[in-house]
DNA sequence: AAGTGTTGCTAACATTCGTTAGTTGTTTTA
DNA sequence: TAAAACAACTAACGAATGTTAGCAACACTT
């Protein structure tokens, strides 16, 4: 009986999980089976019940793990006296390394949150737009003291987002640009888009 | 027996067609049933297949009738005796309006084009690569100009295709400002993002 | 009105799915 | 080393899925 390898400090759940993050990113929630997740993990699908709850919990966990990672850096990023633009391009700044280096979850939290269960739907969709409220706060606060043009808010959030969620297509491109000018080229563009001169 | 209603000029498998973008827009294409889709045309799941050969084959139609009205129009506009950020700012607001005009169609396309079988798969793989390395070259030009900033290319693409897939959040918003508002402030963020001075 | 193709229905199929029960083997604890 | 806890296994379940077969009702042509 092969059982799960697990390093110190890193139970078997969290095997689980992060090969499901991996898995539900390339298929999608739905589409990826718990026999699939088995064959990932090395070990049969109803063994994995000896460690998780519910296929949907995993997405819970992966959901809701990357939400408050996100939730604590806008509180973190709010408290600091600095420009509106600065703290728009260090929110923007974290969500790229986000991106870049916890991929399969942050995507797999940005697409599959659909497939979420009540209480559990409600309570993402919730912070999901406080969290843009906030951001298009900062905004706001930016165009009043003349830092940024005058444009919709919440429009640029749903820009900004997105726009980010587009280094999806990096990660997988054949001759990628390396992390760094990805960084960079991102911020040129979306903070030029923002500025005021 | 109720009948499928249809207009003129519309057919009955165009009725289910258009469901079926509904559908899969808003549980995915793998959580919408044939079961759910009949419903949603007020007939059983079995008559369906009087009109269609299967499930993916209403993901081909959807697909493929996005991705050549775009490569239509790129033809059209690579050939127009404009300037690059002119080039590109029509594009842009050709994908604003294919967003806000035939939502549904283009966000499954957008998203759910994975389910794909081959060779639908790498043939619409491979429609997009190119799409997108056209769309790149009209930024490469702009740059040699000097009408648009040094930036890498590929990566400006991105982020203007996935900004413009975040409409779909303005679709669900309850608060929307109108499509011309739209349309106008992603055109400031993402072309100021780009121009050169 | 008869005939013909179209479009709907019911019933059922083979698969696949998430998950549970019960058991066996392995590790940790005492 | 015996006992207890943990983690794997096999087998199977009920539900849901896409799809087919066979038949009945409708609509249009002549």
């Amino acid at each position: 009986m092969a059982r799960i390898k697990t390093d110190k400090n890193i139970s078997r759940k969290d095997v689980i999980v992060t090969k499901a993050a991996a898995l539900f990113r390339e298929k999608g929630f739905k589409a990826a089976s718990m026999r699939d997740l088995a064959e990932a993990v090395g070990v049969e699908a109803a063994s994995l019940y000896n460690h998780i709850k519910s296929k949907t919990e995993l997405l819970h966990e992966l959901c809701f793990s990357v939400a408050n990672r996100f939730m604590h850096k806008i509180d973190e990023i709010e408290a600091e006296p600095i420009s509106s633009i600065q703290k728009v391009e260090k929110l923007l700044r974290f969500h790229i390394e986000e991106m870049i280096n916890h991929y399969e979850e942050v995507y797999v939290s940005d697409r599959e949150w659909k497939h979420l269960a009540d209480p559990y739907l409600s309570n993402f969709q919730n912070q999901r737009r406080i969290y843009r409220k906030r951001f298009a706060a900062i905004i706001e606060t930016g165009i009043r003291n003349k830092e940024i043009k005058k444009i919709d808010a919440p429009t640029a959030v749903l820009i900004m987002l997105h726009a980010i969620s587009g280094i999806e297509s990096w990660h997988r491109s054949t001759q990628k640009i390396s992390a760094e000018e990805l960084e960079e080229n991102m911020i040129t563009i979306l903070v030029g888009g923002l500025v005021n001169r």
